[in-house]
RNA sequence: GCGGGUGUAGCUCAGUUGGUUAGAGCGCCGGCCUGUCACGCCGGAGGUCGCGGGUUCAAGUCCCGUCACUCGCGCCA
């Protein structure tokens, strides 16, 4: 018989009756009956129900141990009773009596309850990690991560793609976030940087020639952490096409992308592809961000002309200005005082000055409230017709420039669409971000990128030569789920000429950009293809899979949000001897 | 770096207007119990009320400071 197990906890069925087993798990727990002794134990596949009775072998040692503690049972199998079955047990037909009972490993009274799934500080799950993974809904989230990144290799090996190794010990890179530096022993004074991504490697690997690169990718950013963002390092469906346009990465991705999450998704739909794709600014003027969760249905729209010169004043006023503008959410089934004035409390808790709104109920014609009366019953009609509402429903308003209000108008859409109940269940709602400005102007109101660097302009080096910078758009993408933004990624600026040109635009010199990616850059000297890619988040895609919150739920062994790790004790501070190898002197005391 | 929230038993929490010896559930320890599967019943141990200072006859409770955790902003694809 095998040292520890002939059977898993979770393989035995009422066909194993009469067998002779021998299983090895956790006591999960135990039910004492004087006379009679249920233990279930568990294991990674499944728990089994064990019966001792007084005197029985083993029953000193299992009556003995705590909670958690390791043993070795060996028994029989037998056929449980009809009225004893446990349905909810995968091997709730049969149970085993127990022969014999060693106690492999101890367990100490614990800091941390694995059974039950009650919630638990964060500190001291992540202290006793080990503990914690042990707990049903967390195991289960690490083994669906496991699937998933299994399936996303599948799919990406079977899309023609090779999967790379890039360095983790590596260059600082220019993706904006601070790096994690590594010390140098061999050249005193010099750092490594760890990747943030590896960008400029799978570019080189394009150069190189081997066309459809992948990578799960791990990534370390020095930035701080939020509830989906985890402090560190975190990893990256890391993919690069070459002779492909942006189309091209689109129809590729697509069928992965979709087919993974409808492997996963257990009843809940997925957006059929190709996936709707909406413009940089008409995400903005629709929904007030470029993450729209497109399962909220409203759509904002710009409904200025109704105010202009129009009876309400503080409006007309704002409208005087034309950069200004009136942006509408519709509330279908908001219709009411109670609500719009709700809406209105939440905006002054924003920050915001308040919500306008006007509501439409039986028998009032022309709408209610104070700027239905002020603009007067055909304004408001108008209003009412061009957004399609009805009796019943309401409009709620945003005034002022739009470069400054959008976010807060998302975020007022984001609410009347929760407060309203319209933001649908159970689905995936899949969209192609697309047309992202080259440029923005930055905080000292100079030209700068406003992401990757090294994306193609659309129009190439006529469009930067011919427009205004800030009209330039670049073939640069995002995809975005339930209003999480799911990666980002473009095509490459491959030509030295159009890169120079574009940097100069942004405010650096070509010596500057020399200097920086002087290594990418001459390898596109040497005949580089056309290419482009993106990089899907693994722990997002595991989140939205697993419905979780917060990315800590996916992770199994992340770092708190002051990136530290408690049970390792990392960051920590090392041996002096250690220092100086790295010649390395540390100025400020560490605190005590 | 900034703002919000939280901090009371191993864990989850309650604790009134500042007033006697700070409570409950789970867990733990002991006892009883032959069909439980969140077993049940009886008993017990267990507290620097995050920490420091202040106000007060009296502080878990009020004030100031500080620390930890967490959510958000800044930052970050």
């Amino acid at each position: 018989m095998h040292a520890y197990r002939t059977h898993t906890c979770g393989a035995l069925r009422l066909a194993d009756e009469g067998r002779s087993v021998r299983l090895s798990g956790w006591i999960h727990r135990k039910r004492d009956h004087g006379g009679l002794l249920f233990v279930d134990l568990r294991d990674h596949y499944g728990l089994t129900q064990f019966v001792v009775h007084p005197g029985a072998p083993g029953f000193a040692i299992l009556d003995r141990a705590r909670p958690e503690s390791v043993v070795r049972i060996d028994g029989e199998v037998v056929a449980r009773e009809a009225s004893t079955i446990n349905p909810g047990l995968a091997t709730g037909e049969i149970e085993v009596i127990v022969r014999a009972a060693d106690l492999l490993s101890e367990a100490d009274e614990l800091p941390l309850p694995v059974f039950g799934e009650p919630d638990y500080p964060e500190d001291i799950r992540l202290r006793y990690r080990y503990l914690d993974l042990r707990r049903d809904t967390l195991h289960r989230n690490i083994v669906l991560r496991a699937r998933v990144i299994d399936s996303i290799r599948r799919r990406m090996v079977g899309a023609g793609f090779t999967e790379f190794q890039t360095p983790i010990l590596t260059a600082s890179s220019p993706e904006g976030a601070r790096d994690y530096l590594v010390p140098s022993r061999v050249h005193p004074g010099t750092f490594y940087a760890l990747p943030q991504a590896p960008q400029q490697f799978k570019q080189l690997l394009m150069v190189a020639g081997f066309d459809r690169y992948f990578q799960l990718a791990p990534c370390f950013r020095d930035e701080d952490a939020r509830a989906d963002r985890s402090p560190g390092e975190f990893y990256q469906l890391d993919l690069e096409m070459s002779f492909a346009t942006q189309e091209d990465v689109f129809s590729t991705m697509e069928p992965v992308l979709h087919g993974v999450f409808e492997e996963f998704a257990e009843g809940r739909t997925v957006t059929p592809y190709p996936f709707p794709r909406v413009a940089y600014r008409e995400a903005i003027s629709k929904y007030g961000t470029d993450k729209p969760d497109l399962r909220n249905p409203l759509v904002m729209q710009d409904v200025s002309d109704h105010f202009r010169d129009g009876g309400f004043g503080l409006f007309a006023r704002i409208l005087s200005d034309r950069k200004n503008a009136i942006w509408a959410i519709p509330a279908p089934g908001g219709g009411a005082r109670a609500f719009c004035d709700r809406m209105n409390s939440w905006a002054q808790g924003e920050g915001a000055a308040g919500l306008g709104y006007v509501f439409w109920r039986e028998g009032e014609e022309g709408g209610a409230g104070p700027i239905a009366k002020n603009i007067g019953p055909e304004r408001a009609e108008a209003i009412r017709a061009q957004l399609g509402l009805k009796v019943g429903d309401a409009a709620f308003f945003v005034a002022g420039d739009p470069a400054s209000f959008y976010k807060f108008a998302g975020l007022a859409r984001t609410r009347v669409g929760t407060e309203l109940g319209l933001v649908a269940e159970g689905r995936f709602d899949f969209c192609w971000i697309v047309d992202f400005p080259m440029f923005e102007l930055n905080d000292e109101g100079k030209v700068d990128f406003s992401h990757n660097p090294f994306s193609m302009p659309q129009g190439e080096l006529e469009a930067l030569n011919s427009k205004d910078a800030l009209d330039v758009l670049a073939f640069q993408y995002d995809i975005v789920v339930n209003g999480v933004e799911l990666c980002s990624g473009a095509v490459r600026n491959h030509r030295p000429e159009i890169m120079l040109r574009a940097f100069e635009i942004a405010g650096y010199g070509a010596e500057t950009v020399e200097q920086q990616f002087g290594g990418m850059l001459n390898a596109f000297r040497y005949g580089a293809p056309p290419h482009a890619g993106m990089a899907p988040g693994i722990d997002r895609i595991v989140m939205l899979l697993a419905g979780v919150q917060n990315i800590r739920e996916v992770i199994a062994f992340p770092l708190n949000q002051q990136a530290q790790d408690l049970m390792m004790n990392a960051p920590a501070a090392v041996r002096d001897t250690q220092l100086k190898e790295l010649h390395i002197k540390i100025q400020s005391p560490l605190k005590p």
